[in-house]
DNA sequence: CTATCATATGAATATAAATTCATATGAAAG
DNA sequence: CTTTCATATGAATTTATATTCATATGATAG
């Protein structure tokens, strides 16, 4: 006389209870969505040696001034990168330190599988 | 009698020396794909409490079996979980420890700025 | 002011990725 | 073996996202 399919309502109020509201979850998301562009984790790579201006970065990574800057306002708009005028060009920047570390965790997860 | 335009050779020199190979960058944008969905998000903070089946996991995301399915199939692929056949369900659990620091380097990002 | 360099941005296009639907597989029970 | 529960999977559809193209803005030099 148990329950007629499978029950999980005692584990499911337990995982329910640990659970971040959705915004949360869902700012989350976003945030690791931002890192899941070749693009745009090469932009951050890049930064992470010197700061840049546009066509620097444009330069390095071969691709179209355009495309750059539309990646770099995606990453300005996340808090993971901030610039400065200097004249003429606009200098990017890393504006947060977590950048370091999260890529670092990723990296650690393909290095450490790779065996 | 300098460059035309705007030069950048020493520092791309320098930026370039210390960039990882594509094959790399390309598999870490990848990683944090995986990372960068709000259903992958929910299933992963889901099994930092307790490993779960297919079931419980639609039913506590309200969200068809498949869906979940085939999420589950990518973050297997991924390493991130892994799974184990229990008579006619199939468990599932994280395969990676890196999960929860990736995941708490984001949160941390997400709440340090929400000043 | 006008021309030029540096960057940003809107619209259009191309590409990828999530969800659904229908169905297949696989295990256990009767 | 047949039915049922649990899960997986392929194809189709929808939705999101990256890049390109054309053009606008903004600053400096002449």
């Amino acid at each position: 006389m148990s329950a007629k399919k499978h029950d999980h309502a005692a584990v499911l109020a337990q995982v329910r209870a640990q659970m971040p509201d959705d915004a949360l979850l869902c700012d989350l998301g976003d945030l690791f969505k931002i890192f899941g562009d070749t693009t745009r984790i090469r932009i951050l790579y890049s930064l992470f040696e010197s700061e840049l201006c546009v066509c620097a970065i444009a330069e390095l990574l071969q691709m179209e001034q355009s495309a750059i800057s539309h990646q770099l306002k995606i990453l300005r708009n996340a808090k993971l990168v901030d610039c400065r005028r200097d004249g003429k060009t606009n200098t990017y920047f890393l504006a947060d330190e977590h950048v370091r570390s999260i890529i670092g965790q990723g990296y650690e997860h393909l290095t450490e599988d790779e065996r």
